[in-house]
DNA sequence: GCTCAAATTGCACGCGCGTGCAAAAAAGCT
DNA sequence: AGCTTTTTTGCACGCGCGTGCAATTTGAGC
């Protein structure tokens, strides 16, 4: 039936038939043997098991997904590889998906227009869901993904988005901003201004709004702010330098707010570095994430930590198809108190 | 022959066939159509090109990978997410790779066995290679990987590996650490302290055996050394602050030539947060790979840069089976003089 | 040992597209 | 126009596996 060489020493492609043969099943009895919770005895699995093992055989996935319109695969889109915080979610991400039976298709996002390209090659792919973790994708993004249907889920992570037809993953951003507002308050600062992000997505305005509004309620005043366009340290450190550097001593906030921790860490290498303030007792400086290297001693940034891995679990349950919308958006983090506010 | 109302507005899964019926040609023609340099006239391009817009029609990848036998998808797999290069390399690789066709599989490994079983899963899914750009991937899960023939190409990146079965795409480590040794010699520093990572892989050991040897060939001494199991900066914080620490002043070295910049950041951080010491006056530091944030005013880390972009395209050409397997491991790079040392 | 429900196994068909080759159409030439 | 060469198109077959259902085997109960 089939070339005999093939049988001996070219185990180039071993498929389910030739392990059928071999454990003397049918080929559907060894798709079962590596299918939890099938109907199978213990004995043929075991011949299966055995069988496959000898000839080195596993499962096409490739096959299986066609077959069965289930790829196991997830698009991880990301724009922003400046914010050290993206590779911490993609570690726990790509860690957790992997333990539950998912791969990840990580893609790398340069434009609108580009995000609109990759998520349609992806959807090529016939992943099971695509993941938004970069900052730049907006309504319109969101939209033309999916009014062409071109992917089964669209899922934002970390942010919080309106749209019905999207499934946000994420923390409350008003309680943790508002958690954030009131320890500022706390510790009798008085002149904050708040440094925010890319200022096109709404969701963005959240925490500067929050922040903002409390700040108000509390004192009447209202704080300044402005923004970068990128979440990058880099950027957020000459920014700073600008705008402290041109103002009076006089006049300078008592502390900066960040948005994340990338837009902290630049502000703090801003204050030490080109005012030479010090951290926190000319300036405090607060951020949001957690990342690495908010612990390092130059930071001692004090930030706000997301449940990462809970909320990796939460996507996992709407891959299952299991999860409950309503907490999805619901999350809550603390409030991490270092030295730098 | 198709339930009407999957033509209307049920566009749930149009396939090349409904294009070639409303373009009134072949199925085939429909595939030509899609493929680039395919033997079909302009004319049917076009009409096949505008059925398909109409229709919302892509090609679906995972038919065509399993008939084509060519997954245009590569894995990439990394299992050391505290080392912040290995965003950068993430970020290059996955944007060139795609700009040529190929999707990115990011895979997370946590120990030697994870890794051997990531790569199974890997190849379930017919990568076309895995490239490999993590820290503790040793002999024996190459051997594994490549034994079972489990994936078609195996590639380690920015990693020189003597296995002939792989591929190394990389800089010349030896050349790159000479540059680095002669520029630490011709500044005068004389009592160099080499810190190094994970001493579990041979081809660590060349950048330290290699500076070694050239103190040794100039100065006829042996510049002390120790490492750190994870190039993770926190760990090698507590290590220097710990080496550092328990020596007396006098003897401490004036420069620290480290493996990589993630240990290089903890050195800074040792030096000046738990010596109190200035960099580089009383103690010089020196990286290797150019992270972001090298640039900081805090690090202003000098360190020699590899040049990721080339060396992705490498890898492009070794996926294209046209790369000149001689010079994958002989790119170079420069060395970055920041005020660090 | 016999009956019947439950557990197990086998199978036809389809998933959507690529490859290699042969047939058809178009273009070039005298 | 009649012929050859080149371009373009159509098609049989296969890629490796899943689904749903029907056929078969197993084991419990008496």
């Amino acid at each position: 039936m089939k070339d005999p060489t093939d049988t001996a020493d070219h185990p180039g492609t071993v498929t389910a038939d030739d392990v059928a043969e071999r454990a003397g099943v049918s080929r559907w009895t060894v798709s079962r043997a590596f299918k939890k919770d099938a109907p199978i005895s213990e004995k043929s699995r075991r011949k299966v098991l055995a069988a496959a093992k000898d000839l080195g055989y596993a499962p096409d996935l490739l096959a299986a997904s066609l077959a069965s319109d289930r790829s196991n695969l997830v698009a991880l889109v990301i724009d922003d590889f400046s914010n050290p915080h993206k590779l911490v979610m993609m570690e726990r991400l790509t860690r957790i998906l992997r333990q539950h039976g998912w791969g990840t298709l990580l893609v790398n996002t340069i434009d609108e227009e580009d995000a609109s390209d990759a998520l349609l090659t992806a959807s090529q792919r016939r992943v099971d869901a695509a993941v938004l973790i970069g900052s730049r994708f907006n309504d319109s993004v969101l939209a033309t993904a999916l009014g062409a249907r071109r992917v089964r889920k669209l899922i934002l992570f970390a942010r919080y988005s309106e749209n019905p037809d999207t499934i946000s993953i994420c923390c409350d951003d008003q309680q943790a901003m508002t958690t954030i507002a009131d320890y500022v308050i706390k510790k009798g600062y008085r002149r904050p201004h708040f440094l925010a992000g890319p200022q096109t997505v709404s969701a963005h305005l959240l925490r500067k709004d929050t922040f903002i509004k409390r700040w108000q309620d509390t004192w009447g005043s209202t704080p300044s702010f402005s923004s970068v366009d990128v979440y990058d340290p880099q950027l957020a450190y000459t920014h700073m330098s600008d705008l402290l550097g041109g103002m009076d001593r006089s006049a300078l906030p008592d502390i900066i707010v960040c948005e994340n921790d990338a837009l902290a860490m630049g502000a703090v290498d801003a204050i030490q570095h080109q005012l030479n303030l010090s951290v926190p007792d000319d300036l405090a400086v607060i951020g949001f994430d957690d990342v690495p290297q908010a612990i390092s001693p130059h930071y001692q940034l004090t930030t706000y930590r997301q449940p990462i891995t809970a909320m990796a679990e939460g996507l996992v349950d709407v891959l299952k198809g299991q999860a409950d919308t309503k907490k999805l958006a619901q999350f809550s983090g603390q409030l991490v108190i270092r030295k730098s506010a």
